[in-house]
DNA sequence: TATGAATGAGAATTCATTCAT
DNA sequence: CATGAATGAATTCTCATTCAT
C-alpha cells in the first residue's frame, strides 16, 4: 500500500514463517474451521494465492502451525531433562519455573487450546501433541517421581497420578487464562501460581504438617 | 401408522431434549463450525427443518447444549456446597469424590472441550461457563480454603492458587481423557487420580513429611 | 420468475433429467472444463446448489450426461440387430437409414464430440462409449460382413476394415456437421449421404462396374 | 556455466518451436481448458514467464499449435493435387496412401481431436481448419470425383457425398485410434485400412460385382 | 531475454436457512 | 407440527497473467 514498499518482496525463505505466524493468530482466535484463509493472508500481508505457494491446503497450514509450536518447546523440555541432576524437590522447583514461564510467554497455550478443540477433527495432530509434547512431559514427570521414590525422597503412590498432581494446576491455569480472561475473569499470575503450587504439593496443604517444617 | 393408535408417537415435549442430546454428540465430535445440522437432525431422528421449530439458529442450538450441560451440574455443585459443614480435609475429600464422579460420567468434559475450543467465537458461552460453573466452583474452593485458613487448618498462602492446586489435576485429567485417549494414549482412572491427588495435596509429596503423620 | 409459477417445484423425479439435458447443452458447447456449473444450473432453471442434490460433483454430472446418451441408443442399436434376418445388402441399407436418422436427430453427435475431446481426461467414459456403443456397433457391422462373406454375398477381405468402410462416412459426416456447420460450412444432408454411400460401397464407384449391373 | 563457453546455449530462434511442440503434447492430452501453462513450460524446459515472451495468451499459444499443425500439411495436400494427372482410380489410390501415412505418422489426428473438442470455444480455429485443410481436402476430392464423372470414369451421383465415401473411413479410423486405443481397443492399421477401403469403394463390396472383374 | 514469486479473478463445493407442501 | 427440496452466500482452491529482479 505504501508507495515506497515494493510490491513483490522476493524472500521465499521468510514467507512461510510469516504465514505460519499469521495463521497461528487466526487459528487461535477462530479455531480451524472458522478461520478464513483470506484473514490469514491479509494478516500475513500476502495474497490468498500466495498461501498455496507454501502450503498445499488449509489443513496443511494448520499442521505446520501446530508443528512449529511443538518443535521449539521440545528443546526447552529437553533442556529441563538434562538439568535433572539435582534432588527431587529442586528439580521440581526448576521445572515449575521454566514451565510456567513458557506457558505465560509463548503461543503455547493458544496452540494447546486449538489442539483441544480440534482433536477429533485432526487426530494426528492430537497424536503429535501427545507423543511429542504432552505425553513426553508427563512421562518425564512420572520418571522424576519414580526416581524420587526409589531414592526415598517421595512417598509411595502411583507416580503417573503424582505427575498430574504436579502439572495439572499449571495446565488448568494456562487454559483458564486463555479461555476466561478474554471474557472478563480476574487476572491470573501463572508464575506465582506455579511457585506456590510447587511448595504446596511438596509440603502439603495442611497446617499441622507445615508446623513440623 | 394407524391414525388412532400412536404407538410410537413422539411427544413434542421430548423433542428439544432429544435434539440437544444429539447436538451435544455432534458438537463434541466436530466442534461448532464443522458440525453439520444434517448430522444433528439425522442423529436426533428428525428432519433438518424440525430443528428450526425449536431453535432459531445453529448458534442458538449450541448455546442450548452448553446451558443444558451447565444447569444440572449447578445443582450438583450446590449440593456439595450445602454439605460443607465438615472439617476442611473431609470437605475436600468429599468434593473430590463427587467432582471426579461427575467428570468421569457425564458429558461434562466434552462440553468443556467445546467451550475451550469455541471460547473466542462464543464469548458469551465462555462467560456463562465461567460465571455459572467454573468460576463459581473455583470461588467455592477458594472460600473453603480461606475458611480453613481462618480456622487454622490450612497453611498460609493465596487461597485462589490453592484452589487451582486442588482442582487442576482433575481438570487436566478430564481434558486428557477427552483429547488423548481417542488417539491411543494410556487409559486414565479419574477417580483413582482424584483420590490420590487429594491426599497428596493435603499431606505433601515429600516422604519426610509423611513420616511425621 | 413468472409470479404464477411456484418457487419450489416439488418434483424430485423430473429434476435429474432436466439437469442432465441442460448439462448436455452446456458441455457440448463448451467442453467439460470450460462449462460452468452456474450456466448449467441457470439453463436447467435451478440454483447451483440444487445440482448437488442430484450429482456429487461436476464429473459425476458429466458422466451422467454421457451415460444417458448411451443408454437409449443401445436399444436402437439392438433393434437394428434384431432386424438382421434379411440378405446382406438389405440389412446394410436398413442399418444406414436408421443410423443416419439417429445421428441427424439426437444428441448423439454432440456427445460423441465431447467424448472425443475428453477421452484422455475421462478414459472410463471413452471405455464406456467404446464398449457399449462404438465398439459394439463396429462388431455388429463386422459380424454382418463376415456372415455375408460366409454366404458368398460379400467379397473377401478384412471384415473389420469393411465395417469402417461402411460406417466411416456417416461418422465423419456427423462430426463434420457438429464442428464445421456452426462456422459457416455448407450444409450436409446426412440421410442423403447415407443413402448414396450405401449404394456406393455396395456397388463400387467405378462406372465400368456399374455398367455390368 | 562458464560465460565464455555456451555449450548448451539454447538458440532463441528455436524456443517458439520447442514451446509449440510441448504445448501440442499437453493440449492433446488434456484439452485446451485443462492444460496448465505450468506443465507446458516444464515440458518445454522454460519458465512460465518465458511463455509470455513469445505468446500473448494461452489462446494465442493454442492457435499457434493448430496453425503449425495445419501449415505443413497444406504443402503435402498441394503436392497430391499437383500429381493429379493420372486416371481417377490411380489418383485415388495415391491419395489414400499419402493421407493414411500422414494420419498414422504425425500429430495430425491429435490436433484434429483438439479442434473437434474446442470447435465451439475457438470457432476461428474450426474455420481455419475447415478453410485451410478439411474443406480444401474435401473440395479436392469432390473435384476429383466430378472430373472422373465428366470423363465417364465415375458413376453418377453427388460428388461431395462421394468425397465423404472416400475419406470418411480414414477420418473415422484416425479418430478411433486417438480415442479408443488408449482405453484398450484393438489396434488398427490405418494404412491397411486405407488400402482395402480404396479398392472397396472403387469396386464395391458385393461379390457378384467382384466376379465380373 | 529469462525467471518465478506473487497476484486475484473465477470456479467448484458446502451448508445454514427458508418455505411450499 | 413436520418435511426436505431448494436456495445462495461464503469459502477453499486454481491458474493465467504480471512484473521486479
Amino acid at each position: 500500500m505504501t508507495p515506497g514498499e515494493p510490491k513483490f518482496r522476493r524472500r521465499k525463505e521468510a514467507r512461510p514463517g510469516e504465514i505460519v505466524a499469521a495463521a497461528l493468530q487466526v487459528f487461535a482466535e477462530r479455531g480451524f474451521a472458522a478461520a478464513r484463509l483470506d484473514d490469514i493472508a491479509a494478516r500475513a500481508g500476502v495474497s490468498k494465492g500466495a498461501l498455496y505457494l507454501y502450503f498445499e491446503t488449509k489443513e496443511d497450514l494448520f499442521r505446520a502451525v501446530v508443528r512449529d509450536a511443538v518443535a521449539p518447546n521440545l528443546d526447552a523440555a529437553a533442556a529441563v531433562i538434562g538439568a535433572g541432576a539435582e534432588d527431587f524437590a529442586g528439580c521440581v522447583r526448576a521445572l515449575a519455573g521454566r514451565l510456567s514461564a513458557l506457558l505465560a510467554a509463548g503461543p503455547f497455550a493458544a496452540v494447546a487450546k486449538m489442539v483441544v478443540g480440534e482433536s477429533r477433527n485432526f487426530p494426528d495432530l492430537a497424536r503429535i501433541w501427545h507423543d511429542q509434547l504432552a505425553g513426553r512431559a508427563l512421562a518425564l514427570l512420572t520418571g522424576l517421581v519414580a526416581h524420587g521414590q526409589a531414592r526415598g525422597e517421595v512417598r509411595a503412590g502411583d507416580p503417573r497420578f503424582y505427575a498430574f498432581s504436579l502439572a495439572g494446576p499449571l495446565v488448568m491455569g494456562a487454559l483458564w487464562r486463555e479461555v476466561f480472561i478474554p471474557v472478563g475473569a480476574a487476572p491470573l499470575d501463572l508464575q506465582a501460581l506455579a511457585a506456590q503450587h510447587v511448595e504446596t504439593v511438596l509440603e502439603g496443604l495442611l497446617a499441622s504438617r507445615g508446623a513440623h517444617v
